[in-house]
RNA sequence: GGACCUGUGGCUCAAUUGGAUAGAGCACCUGACUACGGAUCAGGAGGUUAGGGGUUCGACUCCCUUCAGGUCCA
């Protein structure tokens, strides 16, 4: 049974509507719906709704107390759910009977596709990933990956039709760098012959070219020009730029020598993904995209929204928005980035008239985006609305900002292969897992090492900024990706020796403490989901499951599941176990970790 | 010069978008039916939410201002 609106929210309205009842018969006034403000009951209250009375308070002219008091009276009769209630302050908090979260596991959590909303109906597309083909992806890439990949996860369970796209910037001065250097020093190495990563290889190259670049630059300050002169005299430099003609220019050699080196970058892009876990419907090209956009600039040419300055050049006045006045195409009539960009998403319109884009890049690029998604609103792009710019906080290091260039980066794969490493030993450590064969413990330890760098970087609000320091290994203890695994797998433990078979969860006797709040907490689930589809924000349903984690915890240690006394006592916490299990391996399946059933 | 983002116990993060005594994890200290899986659980200690002012029944959250860190635009 999929879902139209959060199972909690029938409740919520349906008393939402008795207290604005409950007004108008107590007080005579009319309180607008949205001004009766429900949330969840604080931990250490005794309830599970509460009720905000304050709002109210202005109108009923009669103290915090008794208002509450009235409302609550008035409520219990009115809402066959309200088993009692309890006043403090302007707070009402409302408990609900166990008979309505007892039928919630029955109706909604173990339904197998519990927290699956029904179609909206709309597209979306999640751009994410877009790498350069100089070098090989490092930290910042992952966040970028894995925060794509789970919104796109999160959009897809909210009800959005997802394409998952990514522009992959395959040209320019960085890839002629790299392929000047190749072919100068590389005598003709491949990955064949050297046993490297395709994208390592074109990578080292980068490198390679940066150190003798910079070797020239010395001596030619030596021999007397400044660094500026320096540094675009150098001859390296400028075998460069003129690599980067011959390819504008279509030059056989250069086009084949361009295809060979990004064939390479992509056959190790593939691994990275593949190992991330991570994918795309489709890909675009910079190479393919970089000369559009000029027929944009025509178009607002006449529409009046550009203007040419004396010297050709066209340019957008945003100083009316708060912006400065922005270039949009060289006076020699070459683009500039936004030129392309303006063209790249008409170009994706026009492909999947999608009703929302979402562009996963870091922060640094905000006030490019902001520019970007303006200009096509000036413009007069409808879909401009649609257009959202997921701005996460860049990966530093303790020692400051990435720089690939200078090799102070964090590999991907040199960090991927770390994670699995340690995973490796923790659980050999422990020594749980006698009887996997040595392939089912190899795939154990990528789901754990994945587990723990995906949670890592997902659990943290995305436009925070995130300090990853390479000495601190990542836990695997407490709030991470493996404590919850571990709950799962204990789970799965437990089900496994009651040969649990799922069928009619009816439970007649009353709730224990925890299995409430397990109970409330599970259904709480798609309400999640939709606070985290709405917000971008993957880091909602980080919180979540672990929040989920620790409770089931707590309650494994307070009630006896298998050896609870009476057995429809025993049949109904097996089925809380199995609802909870469910809802761990969905959840953690939307931040793209897996969960083992043993570990 | 202008604009944007961030600032919460020693460290890493939360806080239902203006609600109750600001919650977790790590690290530290104490403990757990002689483990239904201890990668667990219970408890302790640790906070003027960067500083100051304002708005109101109520502010980590909104406004003004100062400071610190980061980023962008020309």
């Amino acid at each position: 049974m999929r879902l139209n609106y959060t199972p909690i929210m029938t409740l919520e309205y349906t008393i939402q509507l008795a207290t604005q009842k409950a007004i108008t018969a107590l007080y005579k006034i009319d309180l607008p719906l949205e001004q009766i403000v429900l949330q969840e009951t604080r931990k250490e209250f005794e309830g599970q709704i509460t009720l905000v009375t304050f709002p109210v308070i202005r109108l009923s002219k009669k103290s915090p107390e008794q208002t509450g008091t009235e409302l609550g009276e008035y409520l219990k009769k009115q809402v066959k759910e309200i088993a009692s209630f309890n006043v403090i302050k302007g707070f009402l908090n409302l408990s609900i009977n166990d008979t309505y979260w007892i039928k919630q596991l029955q109706q909604h959590i173990l339904k197998s596709d519990y927290g699956q909303f029904k179609p909206n109906g709309q597209k979306v597309m999640v751009e994410y990933s877009s790498p350069n083909t100089n070098k090989p992806l490092h930290l910042g890439h992952v966040r970028n990956n894995l925060l794509g990949y789970a919104v796109a996860q999160i959009l897809t369970a909210y009800g959005y039709e997802v394409i998952k796209v990514n522009l992959i910037n395959d040209r320019g001065i960085h890839i002629c760098k790299s392929m000047l250097a190749w072919t100068l020093f590389g005598n003709n190495e491949t990955p064949e012959s050297s046993g490297l990563k395709g994208d390592h290889l074109v990578g080292k190259y980068y490198v390679i070219f940066d150190k003798e670049y910079k070797k020239q630059i010395e001596e030619l300050q030596n021999a007397g020009q400044t660094e500026e002169e320096a540094k675009k005299n150098a001859p390296l430099i400028r075998q460069a730029q003129e690599l980067l003609l011959q390819w504008e220019a279509g030059d056989e050699q250069v086009i084949t020598l361009w295809k060979k080196m990004n064939s390479w970058v992509y056959a190790g892009f593939d691994k990275t993904y593949k190992k991330l876990g991570v994918d795309f419907e489709k890909y675009y090209y910079e190479s393919d995209t970089y000369l559009l956009g000029k027929d944009i600039i025509e178009e607002g040419l006449t529409k009046g929204v550009f203007f040419k300055k004396s010297d050709g050049s066209v340019w957008i006045d945003l100083t009316a928005d708060g912006l400065d006045e922005k270039l949009v195409l060289r006076a020699d009539g070459t683009s500039v980035y936004i030129t392309q960009d303006l063209g790249t998403a008409q170009l994706k319109y026009n492909d999947y008239q999608m009703d929302q884009s979402i562009y996963v890049v870091g922060n640094e690029q905000d006030y490019h985006f902001k520019v970007l998604f303006l200009i096509l609103k000036k413009l007069g792009k409808t879909w401009a609305n649609g257009l959202y710019h997921l701005s996460y906080g860049m990966v530093d290091l303790p020692s400051g900002k990435m720089k690939s260039r200078e090799g102070t980066v964090v590999d991907a794969d040199d960090l991927i292969d770390e994670m699995i490493t340690t995973a490796c030993k923790r659980t050999e450590e422990l020594g749980k897992i006698d009887g996997f064969s040595e392939e089912e413990k190899q795939e154990l330890y990528r789901m754990i090492g994945l587990g723990a760098l995906k949670y890592f970087l997902l659990k943290v609000e995305p436009k925070k900024r995130l300090l990853f320091d390479p000495n601190e290994s990542i836990d695997f203890q407490g709030n991470t990706g493996p404590f919850i695994q571990y709950t799962y797998a204990r789970i799965n433990s437990i089900l496994t020796k009651a040969h649990y078979v799922q069928h009619d969860a009816n439970h007649s006797t009353s709730l224990t403490a925890v299995e409430r709040d397990l109970l409330v907490t599970l259904i709480k689930y798609p309400t999640i989901i939709e606070a985290s589809a709405k917000e971008h924000s993957p880091a909602h349903i980080a919180n979540y499951i672990f929040e989920l984690a620790k409770l089931y915890n707590k309650f494994y240690h307070e009630e006896p599941i298998l050896k609870a006394e009476d057995t429809s006592v025993k049949q109904f916490r097996l089925h809380l176990s199995a609802g909870t299990a469910s809802v761990i391996k969905k959840g953690m399946q939307l931040l793209g970790i897996l969960v083992p059933n043993k570990m």
